[in-house]
DNA sequence: TGAAATATACCAACTGGTCGGTTATGGTTC
DNA sequence: GAACCATAACCGACCAGTTGGTATATTTCA
């Protein structure tokens, strides 16, 4: 056969080292930290050079911002996307999207922890921009679910009194605090329990309007 | 007067220098994380020398297994002496504990979050002492959580099926999670929401035992 | 009892290396 | 020709860690 072009490297196709280096980001600053993530981490897992950094991003801070942001496209896109988002029942939508997050602890912690999350806690009060764009991913996260949950309270009368925008920035805590808690131990059982005790938290809420289970 | 001998300096008292290196760990990793708090930071936090610094620790990662130990020292005591820990009914005790922890967020984020859970968000995959360290300081916590709740429990029959240790453990990761959204939306008010949405789901579940509110 | 010997607890200055970021030049593709 | 990126040398600041030395406390022993 013929010396074949060397035409899959590790090197992305031109146009796309934006990207390459925001999905770096988001896969090297989840195993390893905000602050512990050099820029030339970045550009090596990107497989592109530091002029290209440099060309895209004014500083690693201004990527930061970016990382947040697309770390929002990526995530919405996916959740909009999976199946259980179809359901008619809002409350249904509810329990398939907690199903559908205990189902993405595979692999590695590092794998389906938050990216934003991680950031935050490392930067909250020390670059605002970063701070608020990680913000923005999580409340804007939140304010899907919270929809949600404003027609299911609607349809199915709670038993205690609950606030729709409350209850969905409650489901984001526990998930963040569940891989906070899962890498203190090393083991996602903890992300999943908590998983499971929101579904129980819900299930007693709105205890009138469960039906079979699965 | 005679000119008095300089017995009040800024600098601790010969013999302090590992406590209050420890205490400057606290103070300043919580503010800006662990890979972005350098030695010399942890040195002039604390008035002591970079040499004082090595002496006491190899290494700074020697360091930070020896903060987390002494944070589980530090906050053990804390809810130890707390009035709540007084209560003799172990669910009271519980709501205490969570009176207690919202009650402690006065002041800026970085005075009342967790020092081992924003460590252990960084180092979970980089350092397995300090990971090891955060992670028993989290469960020896959750530890003791778990014999009031496992009294709670045998006391006022839950009801839906729930286990002690998880639910001890998912306090931890409410408490770690509210940290987390409100370093992200700059307001702890989603840690106090997360604190009473927590105490909503013991109520529901221990529901034949809740008394008059206070 | 008291002075010498030793161990403990530090300090100031320094080292080799890495950091984020810059500059300058040039190749490649649309 | 403008957008996109590679290469590579470079900078000042900062990093973790080391060094040689000093002041104080404790022990030893005459």
């Amino acid at each position: 056969m013929p010396t074949s072009p060397q035409n899959s490297t590790t090197r992305p196709a031109r146009g796309n080292a934006r990207i390459a280096l925001l999905a770096a980001a988001h896969k090297v600053v989840r195993r390893q930290g905000w602050a512990a993530t050099s820029v030339d981490d970045l550009c090596s897992e990107a497989g592109v050079s530091k002029g290209a950094f440099f060309y895209h991003f004014a500083s690693k801070d201004e990527l930061g911002v970016a990382a947040a942001q697309h770390w929002s496209d990526v995530t919405s896109a996916l959740f909009a996307n999976a199946a259980y988002h179809q359901h008619p029942d809002p409350l249904e939508r509810l329990f398939g999207y907690l199903d559908f997050r205990a189902a993405l602890t595979e692999g590695p912690l590092e794998s389906f922890t938050c990216f934003v999350g991680t950031t935050v806690q490392e930067v909250f009060a020390t670059s605002q921009p970063i701070r608020s764009a990680c913000g923005a991913s999580i409340t804007d996260h939140a304010a899907r679910l919270a929809a949600d949950f404003a027609a299911a309270i609607t349809r199915y009368p709670p038993r205690a009194a609950v606030d729709a925008a409350s209850l969905a920035l409650y489901t984001q805590t526990v998930l963040q605090g569940g891989f906070v808690v899962s890498k203190a131990t090393g083991d996602r059982a903890a992300l999943l329990d908590a998983i499971a005790h929101l579904k129980n938290y819900l299930s007693l809420l709105f205890a009138d309007a469960r039906r079979s289970p699965s």
